[in-house]
DNA sequence: GATAAATTTAACTATTTGGTTAAATTTATT
DNA sequence: AATAAATTTAACCAAATAGTTAAATTTATC
């Protein structure tokens, strides 16, 4: 009697991410994770003991597609402007296949941040070759001289806040307007792309 | 009998302000506020009669200071570059005097976006000066031609995402090392101003 | 000193919510 | 059909917490 286990396990699961994605872990309800994966409360806690062990479940499978993998691209034998279009790509990739999670990840940092520390520490890439490859790139004269670090920054802040502030954007700068927001979101891949090329270019 | 009635107002709207800030709305209790204000839970709800009504009025304290007044800046007679200075300058002045503010007004926003959304209507500014401000320097051929709202957003975001994301930029750049994240986030002033100029002056 | 407002104390209510339990029922496996 | 696991039902417990209340006490004002 394994097929109805499984499945009932990964229905928790779904309305589990759904809930905890919405209301964050203080605000979401077991009664409403039951709800929404049409089982009721007895069984949910009888697949997962407490609410903590559901919700560090769902954390982990969270957090592990939160940090694009971008060292292959990093190491890559192409000049530094396109390494960077390739970067700020699998970050946009990535956030609009997932726009919550800018969102879900500061709440949860907010309310406790070693945990997020542990699991960057976990999973999280290391930043020290990304910094190393940025220093070669302005050694060899491809780009200006400014600390590595700030580059960091400025690409990811470019590509993640939009994604937590969108409907403030969408109000304030679209008044609501559904497609001219969705062209606005899709233009930023090519836009930022520029805006950072030419920010950074030696010339 | 009013001047120790003032000052006790005061005192709890200082300490509902720090626990509110602190944890959210959810997040805060009345009595960790009562003993933050150094009084006790029934004169709290003497002066206001519900947590709601304590949160609101914190609330539109915040907001009132959350978006720097750049109109004055915006109408100067001086050039394009100038105005970028003095808008990031004030972005940054504000955000180093309360570097909470980001992470706050997220959390809220994501707990329910129509409270913000009508605060923004009210005391937010209105965005439509800037954007003309900033299509006119390219019509003039100061600048490169791009949509307005990117490089709004690109400016912000640069801005105001590394305070949100502070501790994060702390412990996977910085290791922790107070000094060097308190150096970075001085040095950003400049880093920010240099990198929006370069990506957009005309040459 | 009298008065009224401010403040404390302490007990209480009502509600929400995470979690438990035990018994009954359904479903899959042999 | 027999068995064991999965699921439901429904009632319950315990803790946390917003909010109330009434009486006592302190403090400012006249």
């Amino acid at each position: 009697m394994n097929a109805k286990k499984d499945n009932t396990e990964e229905k928790i699961l779904e309305a589990a991410k759904n809930v905890f994605i919405k209301k964050g872990m203080e605000g979401a309800r077991m009664q409403e994770i039951a709800d929404e994966a049409k089982i009721n409360k007895a069984l949910l806690h009888y697949y997962f003991r407490s609410k903590e062990k559901l919700f560090n479940a769902i954390f982990n499978q969270i957090i592990k597609i939160a940090f694009p993998r971008i060292e292959q691209v990093i190491y890559t034998d192409v000049d530094f402007r396109t390494k960077v279009g390739v970067v700020i790509d699998s970050y946009l990739d990535l956030l609009i296949a997932h726009p919550y999670l800018p969102g879900f990840i500061m709440k949860e940092f907010n309310r406790d941040p070693s945990v997020i520390l542990k699991l960057i520490a976990k999973y999280g890439f290391n930043i020290q070759p990304v910094l190393e490859v940025i220093s070669e790139a302005m050694d060899r004269g491809e780009i200006i001289k400014m600390k590595p670090e700030h580059l960091v920054v400025n690409i990811v802040s470019m590509c993640v806040f939009p994604f937590a502030a969108r409907p403030a954007i969408s109000f304030v700068a679209f008044r609501d307007n559904k497609e001219a927001l969705d062209s606005f979101f899709e233009e930023r891949r090519e836009v930022v792309k520029q805006f950072v090329i030419r920010a950074i270019e030696e010339r």
